[in-house]
DNA sequence: TTATTTTACCCCCCAAAGGGGGATTTTTTT
DNA sequence: AAAAAAATCCCCCTTTGGGGGGTAAAATAA
């Protein structure tokens, strides 16, 4: 029997996935977080063999959690189970240490066999999320970590100058990156770029 | 008995909802619809007395959609359920149509309360939703149309010029309604102000 | 009917962004 | 070891943005 914990702030869907898993005779319930604090707490008590987890969580940013829960407990089996099904955020929670990952819109049937494939140690991604991983290969974005850093402050409104001042470098290398972040994204200026490192989720 | 079709492309909430409600002996779900095209063919068949309706949906707006519905329908009674906790969306739902909203970290028991009160003909406001109406009302911010307008293109990454020549305004009238909402929602500068009016759902 | 809000417009000035062209060094990948 | 990518820096010039002042008609609310 597989033991499953549920992190998700959402507890209308935890209740559902709660008799879901319960009722497939593949999976236990052993424990359910609405928050990161509450996550780590009821780890500390009990291990489970699958972590079901949300990334958008009140208290805490699924991707950071998930790398810190990793470095922890290098042996949890980590199933992201979000709403986000943008390419950006969907590598990065795979690149930080997440073996699987369902879309909440996803049948009931994905979220029983993702438990289960990645319980047995193996990658799952949902039908929708895979297609989108091979698709977008080509034309997805993705961002250095320095570009990332930089697009951050920039959503942040600060300006070159102060960027420059902030983290001890030129004001011509932030120009440079600004400019090479308006090519990379395909945006016409700041507005537009804040606009789509916001919706497509690159920061 | 208090037919209820429920809205929702995340299906594993979807299905949860069905059982949460039809055990409850309250109400009975007679549809349920994972987008706004087929929620629009079901209501063509079947009224229900309450539709439980989430905004993030594929294929629409849900605060459009609460219109256009009500409009065709005056006798439904919409029950919001969805994950947006922002001023802005609360109190355009419930200005354009809706009777209830509830979010979906609220407790199952306030789903069913907020299904009976508006079958009733009642408003109702989950009890977070409704701590923030009260709470915020003095400093939350609320935007005329024309400023949602110009605040949408300048989203959209069109500079002063452009919104002028495209809404047939002079580029000094925008560049006040640029800085009017600078002033309105605290931001330092465009960038600022696109984030915010994102994050906030202003637009 | 009076206030208030909204919408629309104008001036000056300087800082910041954006477009064009480069370059070098370090790090990573092959 | 060679090639590619990432990170850093520089110049010139034009457009756009942002801070500071305003005014005034039209629409809404009190």
């Amino acid at each position: 029997m597989i033991h499953v914990h549920i992190v998700d702030d959402h507890k209308l869907l935890a209740e559902g996935l709660v008799k879901l898993i319960n009722e497939s005779e593949l999976a236990l319930v052993v424990a359910v977080s609405y928050n990161a604090a509450q996550c780590k707490q009821a780890l500390a008590q009990e291990l489970p063999d699958v972590l079901l987890l949300d990334i958008n969580l009140p208290d805490a940013n699924g991707i950071e959690l998930c790398v810190a829960l990793k470095a922890q407990y290098p042996n949890l089996k980590i199933l992201a189970l979000t709403s986000y099904g943008e390419y950006s955020v969907v590598r990065r929670m795979m690149e930080n240490g997440a073996l699987g990952y369902v879309l909440k819109n996803a049948m009931s049937e994905e979220v029983l066999a993702g438990i289960e494939t990645v319980a047995r140690g193996e990658t799952f991604l949902c039908h929708e999320v895979d297609v989108l991983m091979k698709k977008k290969n080509n034309d997805a974005i993705w961002l250095t970590n320095r570009e990332r850093d930089l697009l951050r402050l920039i959503v942040e409104g600060y300006t070159n100058p102060e960027i420059a001042e902030a983290i001890f470098l030129s004001p011509e290398t932030i120009k440079g990156y600004r400019k090479n972040l308006l090519v990379k994204l395909g945006a016409k200026n700041t507005a537009s770029l804040v606009k789509m490192a916001i919706e497509q989720k690159l920061i």
